[in-house]
Order: C-alpha cells, then structure tokens, then sequence
RNA sequence: GGCGGUGUAGCUCAGUUGGUUAGAGCAGCGGAAUCAUAAUCCGCGUGUCCGGGGUUCAAAUCCCUGCACCGCCA
C-alpha cells in the first residue's frame, strides 16, 4: 500500500477565495486525493489557512476586531465552505497555531546554526501616527518623477519608475493616513537562499516529470537576473510568529515577527502535528509523515498550487528543508496551475468580480462546480470560464450524459421488473465488448489520474459514462423485454450494474452525486474495478434497489442569464 | 522597460522527443431509436494551426522577426 502526503496551497485568511483559487490548489489535491484513498492507498490530505500579516492585520481593523478573534472567524467560515465543496482534508489546520509557532522557530534555529542566516541592517520607513513600520505599498505619495499623486512607496504606477519611498513627495500612511513619517534603522534576517542555489538546480534539474509550468518558473527564477536571491524572513510587525532560534531569544529581534512566506509552508508540516494533537495521536503519527528517519522514507508527497505560489515551493520552501541539515521531507511532485479566468477578464478580488466559493455554493450543489472546475482545469495554459460553457457542459456531461443513464435504467427496470436487480439471462457479445471497452478505458483513466492529468482524467470519465448509454442503445432491452425477457433482464442487470460501476469511479470527481447513487443502488460495496467483469457482477439478482430523484438537474436560460448579470459586477 | 506565457474548427481546448489526409467535447446539419431529465445512439469538419521569413526530405511542432492578448517584476 502506497503512502501519499498530499497538500494544497493554503489560502491566504482575509476572505472567501474565488473559484479560480480553488481550481488551482484545494480542488484538483481533494480529487488525487480521493482517488488514492479509492484505490486503497494510506493518505494524509493537509490544508490550513494562511494567517499571517499586515492584510490580515488590516482586514481584521476593517472589520474593527482584534487580529486574532478575525482569523479564528474567517478559519471557521473558510473551513465550513471547504466542507460545502466536500474537500476531504484530514485536517484543515491554522498557519497560526501554536504547533507552527514552535516549528517556525525551531527551522529557524536550525538555518541559523547551518549558517543559512544573516543578520541585517536595513532603513526602513517608520510611521509615529501609526506607532509602526510601513512596508513599502503601504506609502503612497506624490510622484517625484512625474507628479502623480497616489504613487506607491515601491514603484509609480502611473510612470513605473522604481520608488523609494523617502523619495516620494508628501508622503503618507494609507493606513492612517499620517504624514509623520521617519527613516529608521532596524535588523531584519536575511535567508541565505543564493547559498544553496546550485544544489536546488540540481533539484529542479532532475525532475523530468514535473509540469513544466513547475519547473520552467522554478528556472527563471534561479537563472534570472543576478540568479537567485536572499530573502528577509522577518517584519516589524504583531502579528506572527515571534523571531526566535528556536527555544531561545534572538538578541536584537525582539518585537519582530517571521514574514508569512517563511512561516506558511512550515504550516503544512505543522498542520499534521495540529491533526494528531486534534485526534489525540502521538507525535510519531505525524512524524511518519515528515522525518524520512521516522518511518517516513516511503511517502510519497505531492503539492497542488497556482502558479503564483511555484517560486515558494521550489525554491524558498526547499532552503528551509533542505538547509536545516535535518531529515525532513522533501516534495516529491509539484502540480501546478495557470489562471482561471472569468468571462473575458480576471477574477478579481478586490472588485468582487467572478463567482466566489460562498456564492457559488448558493445556486448549485458542489459537484456541479467540481465536475465544470476540474474538467476545465488550466493545466497547459490560462482557461476560461463561461457561463454559456458551464450551462451547455454541466447539462450535457452530468445531466444527459450520466444523470438521464441512470434515469433509464432505473425506470425501465422498475416499469419491467419491478425495483429489484432482475434474474435470469447471460452476457454475449455486447456485453464482451462493453466489458473490453470499459477495461481498456478504466485502464486509461487510472493512469491519466496517477498522473495528475485532470483534464484528460475528466474527459476519460466522460467517455466511460458514455459508453453506457451506447451499450443500451445497441442491447435495446425495451426491444429485447417483447421477444426474450430473460435476455432484456440480463442486459438491464448489466446496465444497473453500471450505475454502481459509475458511482465508485467517479466519486473523486462528484463524491456527493457518487453516494446517492450508492444509497439508491443499496450497496456500499465501493471496492475499485481492478476485475472489470467481476466489479460489473457485484450487484446480483434479487438485489433492491430504489429509482434515484433527479441526479442532476439542468441549469436553465433563465438561471444562466439571471447569474451572469449578477456576478459580472461588484460584491459588497 | 525587463522577463515569461499564450495565440489551433463558431465556443472551450488536445496535439509527447518535428513525420502518414491536424484532433476531442460542445454548438450546427442529417439519420436511427422511443427505455429516459425532448434525454440517447450513428454519421457529417473547404480550419491561411496569429502574420512574415528561415532550417529541413518533412514544421502547428525548431530558429529569427512582427502583431495581439495576458501575467510577473520579490
């Protein structure tokens, strides 16, 4: 039995992600890992919140809560929408947790004892009306160059001249809006990432079967410029991980805080200490996960993600593993992800456009978005969302495809032979040729989902449910019922079959639409098709069995229109 | 500005290391069937593979260049 790590990206706490953010991370790792477990394999699904700094501190003061009482509440509503689309995490932990608190600090021991850590002195903009530093866009002012007005403390946005805050003319916190700002000096860690910078390309180098949407930003960024650089680890900031070498204070880091990029991925490690503390394990529980000297030499680990966060997991993430000279585990595989777009445009954040995760599970149930997300998924290259597309796909695949198979069957079963799997009859031709149809495709989708191929997964899913509906049309049971009964029984015996073949082999992708038709087939036999013919044997004659209410439902002109219209704008 | 990505049928997209008449799903057209959520099944593609050069016996695939859209710039 395989044993598979495997995590997403963890969402960053100030508010509801979008379904482009979903797509690239959380939803494509719940179907690998659904699938794993399907095939009878040990996994540990991990995914938490990203909790850490100054949005987080801005959102909170927005909202008028204290920091902490802020991220506890987003957690909660971030964790009970991740239950909405049924993303199977073994646990969904917290980037703030005490258990990441100790970890953080402890890898920062370690680099530092390795010499992966410097000390630096640095100028930084202190703002008196805020009783804080100012990270760089957090100042705004008039533009030395050109005179706009709202240029940004790093860069103009008008005439793109890289800033310096001190620069800027008028200078004041958009925080507070105070103008009472000051240079001061402060010390800051620096990550020695330019050290190890040879040993990550041999890294990167040896992985062949990686996305080269992976490696080819892992290269730029290790190649670009003056190659790869070193990174400051820590802020000016409350709220964080406080700076520390691991039990012991860090002289001359008091008051400072680890920045969220070096503390995030600690989390995913973290977060499986988090889930043994939850379940009352032991530490060694999460230690065979993690310590490749704890029985962890035969996991194998797999990171889903967008795009955006490639460099912190191939790169920044790795020196930290890798740097701290401790038999940590390392990524195995990285699946990464393009932009999801949303009708012409970006989804955006910020103006509220596009469909959020909370929305979208207020007009239709989760595996509607699953089926449309994760056959649509941007592998090779940015995709697009259209409400046209998500009609016309939905109502095909899941509704016409699938849903009215399952509708056929079942009512002709029950209109025929009542609801009860019917006796009598055995397999010829057709159903030789099903079973050898369906056992090269079952083949081909196994593969296609061991490679974390989606899209290909999708469409062979698609083409196995499809074969159904092919098979009845050529058995035509309704024309065989008039002259041989027996052999329309053993064909509609076939074709119920099917629906549980079906259900199990898709549950990766439509878990909820997968138990329903369990429970209406009244079986909880989810054993995975190795044997073909044996699996389509498994409900036997005699069974009952209940005819299923609508699988799927079709999404109307009037609904698509009335949504369109509704999401193209703003979001309160 | 620098770097990167993308540009293939009306739509969404596949096209591995260059190699037979460039593919899938949807939409559209024609037919079959009537068990079913008017669902299903079968058949049907005269596409400047963004434009222009080049390498090659052979390029959607490699090189150069132009255009368009997008992203990133710590």
């Amino acid at each position: 039995m395989a044993r598979h790590l495997i995590t997403s990206a963890i969402p960053y706490i100030n508010g509801i992600k979008h379904l482009g953010n979903l797509v690239g991370s959380q939803l494509p790792a719940d179907l690998f890992a659904r699938f794993q477990r399907a095939r009878g394999n040990e996994v540990l699904f991990l995914c938490a919140t990203d909790e850490h700094g100054t949005p987080a501190e801005l959102a909170a003061a927005k909202a008028g809560k204290p920091v902490d009482e802020y991220c506890a509440e987003m957690w909660g509503i971030q964790a009970e929408i991740a239950k909405g689309f049924r993303l199977s995490f073994d646990h969904f932990g917290r980037s703030s947790s005490e258990q990441n608190r100790k970890l953080t600090q402890h890898f920062a021991g370690r680099l530092a004892a390795e010499g992966l850590i410097e000390e630096v002195t640095e100028n930084q903009v202190y703002s008196n009306g805020d009783g804080r530093f100012l990270p760089d866009r957090y100042i705004e002012g008039t533009c030395p160059n050109c005179g706009f007005e709202s240029a940004r403390g790093d860069q103009c946005d008008n005439c793109t001249k890289q800033l310096d805050p001190i620069d800027l003319i008028d200078a004041r916190s958009t925080i507070s809006g105070s103008t009472d700002l000051e240079r001061r000096e402060t010390k800051h860690l620096h990550l020695r990432q330019s050290l190890m910078k040879d040993q990550l390309n041999d890294w990167i180098e040896s992985k062949h079967d990686w996305p080269i949407l992976t490696t080819s930003i892992a290269k730029k960024w290790l190649h670009d410029g003056d190659g790869l650089q070193d990174r400051g680890i820590t802020r000016d900031l409350s709220w964080g991980v406080p700076v520390k070498k691991g039990d012991a204070d860090w002289p001359g880091m008091e008051g400072k805080v680890f920045y969220v990029w070096f503390d995030a991925p600690i989390e995913y490690i973290a977060c499986a200490n988090e889930w043994t503390d939850a379940k009352g394990l032991s530490d060694a529980d999460w230690q065979r996960w993690w310590r490749t000297d704890m029985g962890a030499q035969d996991v194998r680990y797999t990171q889903f993600m967008g795009k955006d966060n490639v460099p912190f997991h191939t790169l920044s993430f790795p020196v930290t593993i890798l740097g701290s000279g401790e038999p940590w585990k390392l990524v195995d595989y990285i699946k990464s992800f393009n932009y999801l777009n949303y009708d012409g445009g970006q989804f955006s954040t910020s103006r509220g456009r596009g469909v959020f995760m909370d929305q979208a599970l207020e007009i239709l149930p989760s595996d509607y978005w699953r089926w449309w997300l994760l056959s649509h998924a941007p592998e090779s290259s940015d995709s697009e969302f259209t409400w046209e597309n998500f009609q016309s796909s939905v109502n095909k695949d899941l509704a016409d495809v699938l849903g009215n198979f399952v509708s056929r069957v079942t009512k002709f079963c029950r209109s025929k032979f009542g609801e009860v799997v019917p006796d009598g009859g055995t397999w010829g031709a057709p159903e030789q040729a099903l079973i050898a149809e369906l056992t090269t495709r079952i083949r081909a989708y196994e593969g296609h989902m061991e490679a974390m191929e989606v899209r290909k997964s999708a469409s062979e899913l698609r083409a196995i449910w499809a074969a159904g509906n092919e098979y009845l049309q050529e058995a035509a049971p309704w024309s065989s019922f008039k002259t041989d009964p027996d052999q329309a029984a053993a064909q509609i015996r076939m074709a119920l079959n099917l629906i549980r073949l079906y259900a199990v082999l898709s549950e990766p992708f439509i878990p909820d639409a997968s138990a329903a038709l369990m429970t209406a087939m009244q079986t909880d036999d989810d054993t995975w098709p190795d044997d073909v013919a044996a699996a389509l044997g498994a409900l036997p004659a005699g069974l009952g069995f209940t005819v299923p209410e609508v699988t799927f439902r079709k999404i109307t002109d009037d609904e698509r229109e009335d949504w369109q219209t509704r999401f193209a704008g703003v979001r309160d």
